[in-house]
RNA sequence: GGAGGGGUACCCAAGCGGCCAACGGGAUCAGACUGUAAAUCUGACGGCUCAGCCUUCGUAGGUUCGAAUCCUACCCCCUCCA
């Protein structure tokens, strides 16, 4: 079953595909090579990669060897895909460092040993040697500038009042498009994969190859996933789910997909899981007849934090759950509150007789004390499980439970864990 | 280099000498309802020692009893022309 493509059709993950006849024959032998870049514009990728890093694990496990592009030159640049303003540019050591962490990340989705072993490449390795007159005679010389325009992200750019576009950012689509060449020169990678904002660098790829090389390759892309409600898919108040676990705690990232809404659930099992389709049905019609178990809710978040952070992290995070949300707080054991400081919640030292509202502001629960005292007043902070009534309170160490935790609730799902040392 | 437009709170966006901590919308937060949903409704949404006070409308000065609103200089952004 060397083709992924049916599978993908399956999940609804196909965009847009350059050639689709022309693909799927050229993936009828198994053990071709395909890329994807992923540029390093933070210290961790967010969720938002997730469809294209498991689109190439897709293929790997339909029998392709998949490449991992960190982009440490790229990402000195900035690419204006779907983006409304220019990039401030971020310095490089900096980058090199996100280069890095990436890099060990992207690994993780992927086998690296075995017959259709995985690489990671940064395509500062053929790009830090281009000398600029170099580049425009060789590679500037085979792009119109009249094309470029046309392209959806110069075009927004462009006519948007207010704002405009820079050469640098102006140039990305090149590097792109050089980056398909030369792995397609080192490595007989054929095909490109990326989020549809990316179909215009990506067919300049395509381009690029055939004209120098006259050889024909492949781009396919992955929608970018929509929430039913209009909102960005991957944003939340605590703002974006990183892989990292350090930046995104299990226990948050298992939280974040566990309240995907009725609407999306069904589809994002397709996206970001690796069930089948007979798992997919079942999963939808539950969601469809019994909405109010979430049993679909549940199995995702199960799979994508097993994916993204092994089988530990994952029973941690069903543990913290279950016993805020099921269970009563004081029903927690000492080692419980010791096993939730250390798992992934939020929390914070404080002092004896410690005011709760410079705590709640310290914890980020409230952005002032101000604000805080009007949460207090609006009966949103819970203590040890009872209802804060006087904003005035103070954290005493003998009223914390075990002489030591007081467990925090802002409203229904922020919970924080106090500590006295 | 020339001409024009613009910089207001997280975002969009009113205001154009006092009634402005600044209309309205979005986002966000809390409460009710629920399923740790959605929709809806209610309230909050610069800071504080919170019936009061303090600091905000690109920056720095100035006029005035009083400025986001007027004047001067400067900085930044955009569009068009060269």
């Amino acid at each position: 079953m060397p083709s992924p493509i049916p599978d993908l059709e399956l999940r609804h993950l196909l965009a847009q595909i350059s050639d689709r006849e022309g693909l799927e024959s050229h993936l009828g032998q198994s053990g071709r090579s395909l890329y994807c870049g992923f540029d390093p514009t933070a210290p961790s990728l967010h969720i938002g990669s997730l469809v294209p890093l498991l689109t190439l694990r897709r293929f790997q496990l339909a029998g392709h060897s998949p490449i991992a592009l960190v982009g440490g030159a790229t990402g000195l640049i900035g690419d204006p895909s779907g983006r409304a303003d220019e990039r401030s540019l971020n310095d490089a050591d900096v980058v090199h460092s996100w280069v890095e962490r990436l890099s060990k990340q992207v690994s993780r989705f992927m086998d690296l040993d075995g017959s259709y072993a995985a690489q990671v490449v940064d395509n500062l390795e053929w790009t830090s040697s281009l000398d600029a007159l170099g580049f425009l005679r060789d590679i500037g010389k085979h792009f119109s500038v009249n094309a470029m325009m046309q392209r959806d992200s110069v075009k927004n750019r462009l006519g948007r009042e207010g704002e405009g576009i820079s050469y640098t950012e102006f140039s990305y689509m090149l590097l792109q498009a050089y980056d398909f060449l030369e792995l397609f020169r080192r490595h007989q990678c054929t095909i490109q994969v990326g989020g549809s904002d990316q179909w215009g660098n990506m067919v300049s790829g395509i381009d690029l190859i055939r004209r120098l090389d006259g050889q024909q390759a492949f781009v396919l892309t992955v929608p970018l996933i929509t929430r039913s409600d209009g909102l960005k898919f991957g944003k939340t108040a605590e703002g974006t789910i990183w892989l990292d676990s350090d930046m995104t705690s299990p226990y948050r990232f298992y939280q974040f997909w566990l309240n995907t809404s009725d609407e999306d659930v069904a589809s994002f099992l397709g996206y970001f899981t690796f069930l089948d389709s007979n798992d997919l049905a079942e999963a939808a019609s539950q969601a469809r007849d019994r909405p109010g178990e979430r049993a679909a809710q549940r199995l995702l978040a199960r799979e994508v934090t097993l994916l993204a952070h092994g089988h530990e992290a994952l029973s941690s995070a069903e543990r913290i759950t279950d016993a805020l949300f099921a269970g009563d707080v004081a029903d927690l054991k000492q080692e419980d509150l010791n096993q939730l400081r250390l798992d992934g919640m939020d929390s914070t030292s404080v002092t004896n007789e410690e005011e709760l509202l410079s705590a709640l502001v310290r914890a980020d629960l409230a952005k002032s004390r101000g604000a805080g005292r009007r949460l207090i007043d609006g009966k949103g902070v819970q203590m040890n499980g009872k209802l804060v009534e006087l904003p005035s309170q103070v954290l005493r160490r003998e009223q914390a439970l075990f002489g030591q935790y007081h467990l925090l609730r802002r409203g229904k799902k922020s919970w924080h864990l106090f500590f006295h040392e």
